[in-house]
DNA sequence: TAGGTATATCAATATATTTTGATATATTGA
DNA sequence: TCAATATATCAAAATATATTGATATACCTA
C-alpha cells in the first residue's frame, strides 16, 4: 500500500488502491491458488505438505505459492529445509472490507 | 450456486463452491473490471456512460461487462436502446463472507 | 421502412498466465 | 565433503485472456 492515489475517472471511485486490490483478487481467482488458501485457512503448512495435499507437481505449486506471496496473501518462514506458509489473515479481512465498502457504498452516499 | 459439491482434497476445505468463487475473484482481478465495479458502486449506469467514463472502446467495455455478468457480479436491465448495469451487491457481500470465513477459520477450528 | 443510436459479437492478433521438464540453491546429517 | 531432501528458478510450450477493427443486432423515431 505505498502508491499515492490512483488516477480517477469522472465517476466516483470509493475504493482506494484499486490496482493493488485487483492483484489480490487475481491471485485468489484461480482454482488451485484458492484451494491453497483454503488449505492454509486451517493453519500453517509447509510447501511439502501442500504439494502432496494438492497433488500438483512441485514446480507448479512453487509458482502458485510465489504468486500468492507476491500478492501479499501468504507469509513464509523457514524452518530447517522446509518453508512454512501461513495466511495473511489481515490481508483477507482487508479485502473483505473493500468488498463490503463497494457493496454498501450507494447506501452511504445517496438514498436512491 | 448450483453445483453439488466440489471434489475435496485430504486437507480441509472450509469454503464451499471454491470454483465458483474463484470465477468471481478472477472477474474482480482485473483493473478495468474492478474500475467498472467501483463506478457501479455509486449506482446504476448504462453501458454508454461506462464507456465514456472509462475511456475504453465500446467492444472492449462490452467484453468486460460480459465477464462481470457471467461471474454474477452485475445485473442488467434494458430500457429503450440502452442496457443498464447494476452491481449485485449481495454477490459482493457473499464474497466478503467467504473471505472472512477463510480469514477466521483457524480461530474457529483450533486454538493454536 | 429508413436512418440513427446503443450494444453485442466475431475473427484476428497481442499479451499474459499456466504448465512442464530440467536444473539450481539451500539445508541437513552422515 | 557427499548424498539426500526441500524448495526455487528457468526456458519452452500450452493455454487463456485482453484488445482491435469490422460487422451484426435491437430498438427508437421520423
Amino acid at each position: 500500500m505505498t502508491a499515492p492515489e490512483p488516477e480517477q475517472h469522472a465517476c466516483c471511485t470509493p475504493v482506494r488502491f484499486l490496482a493493488e486490490i485487483a492483484v489480490r483478487f487475481a491471485a485468489l481467482g484461480e482454482n488451485k491458488r484458492l484451494g491453497i488458501i483454503s488449505s492454509l485457512a486451517c493453519g500453517e503448512q509447509c510447501a511439502c505438505d501442500l504439494t502432496s495435499c494438492c497433488g500438483e507437481r512441485q514446480p507448479l505449486l512453487s509458482f502458485h505459492l510465489k504468486r500468492l506471496r507476491e500478492a501479499g496473501l501468504v507469509k513464509t518462514r523457514r524452518e530447517g529445509r522446509s518453508i512454512h506458509y501461513t495466511l495473511d489473515r489481515q490481508a483477507l479481512r482487508d479485502l473483505a472490507d473493500a468488498l463490503l465498502e463497494l457493496a454498501d457504498h450507494e447506501i452511504t452516499v445517496n438514498t436512491t
